[in-house]
DNA sequence: ATCCCTGCAAAATATTTGCACTGAT
DNA sequence: ATCAGTGCAAATATTTTGCAGGGAT
């Protein structure tokens, strides 16, 4: 092996326009006691590109291209782990499998249930039904694990 | 076997108070042109009869006691069939297993995150936000297959 | 008599765990 | 030097499918 492969060195060098967006995710993870390995990086890399929502089976596909050496029970661990510390995220999409996001990209979801569209809404539209749940049933809704199905507009509008 | 075990005669006889809850499902199921067999009678016994939200571990465990003879993959198939035939539907409950019902008993849920607790509230409650969003968005909701999580009010008090 | 539904076995998927080693700090 | 994180193998859990026989209509 001639190349050495600590993070600290090779650190996003596949894409390092990214590194931005991950640095505060790498010293929030490092301020709690975890370690940047290289596997990280390629989960986390894997995270940001592309679409968020990412599923374990799109950022099993991306890092069989990036970083094949990564095994998949790596992938479940990270994900569990860097979600325990509160950098990332995931929820269910109603059916079908979670997706993942960066703990900084929270926002409200509607899920197409006829094309699986994934609209993302204002988050300040929930506010009504927050209070009023909160009133009459004392239930504090987490709006950011909501999933709300329905159909999109183009799909409304087709079957109308 | 001395006993006979058509559905058509021994119908609900573990729980004939259940016959007419399951009647008018029955009468669908025919006129669809669906078989009323003894293990769907026994499926529907177990979904009706307890809380709702039952999940298939749920309705594996009660069917072990009321009707050992029907085999697990009997019990997906045939949620799956009565799911089609519109009798019966399901919904993911956020993460965990998803649980069904009859379809004649919808409702809006709120789960709570902590404790696991399921509180059903008004539908109506959530008119002000389908509005708003349909508005915004052109999306309809289907409030039917939400799943709103957040704190029950007691886990809300005791973590304030 | 037809063919929908079922049981059984086996396969396919998805996720988790034990264990010893490696590498980030 | 420590111990968190990893790879690998195997175990678990969950759901699906092929096929032949049985029963509801």
């Amino acid at each position: 092996m001639s190349e050495p492969k600590s993070p600290g060195e090779h650190r996003l060098s596949a894409r390092p326009e990214l590194a931005g967006a991950l640095e505060p995710v790498f010293e929030q993870l490092r301020a709690r006691g975890g370690r940047i390995t290289w596997p990280r990086v390629a989960i986390l890399e894997a995270l940001v590109e592309g679409p968020h929502h990412a599923t374990i089976e799109r950022l099993e596909a991306r890092l069989r291209v990036t970083a094949p050496e990564v095994h998949e029970t790596t992938l479940y661990r990270t994900l569990a782990a860097l979600e325990e510390l509160g950098v990332i995220y995931h929820l269910h999409l109603g059916h079908g499998p979670s997706v993942w996001h960066l703990a900084d990209t929270r926002h409200e979801h509607l899920v197409c249930s006829s094309c699986g569209a994934i609209v993302e809404v204002d988050p300040g539209d929930f506010d009504g039904l927050r209070a009023s749940i909160a009133e009459q049933y004392g239930f504090i809704l987490d709006t950011h694990h909501f999933v709300n199905q329905g159909l999109c507009a183009v799909c409304a509008t087709d079957q109308h």
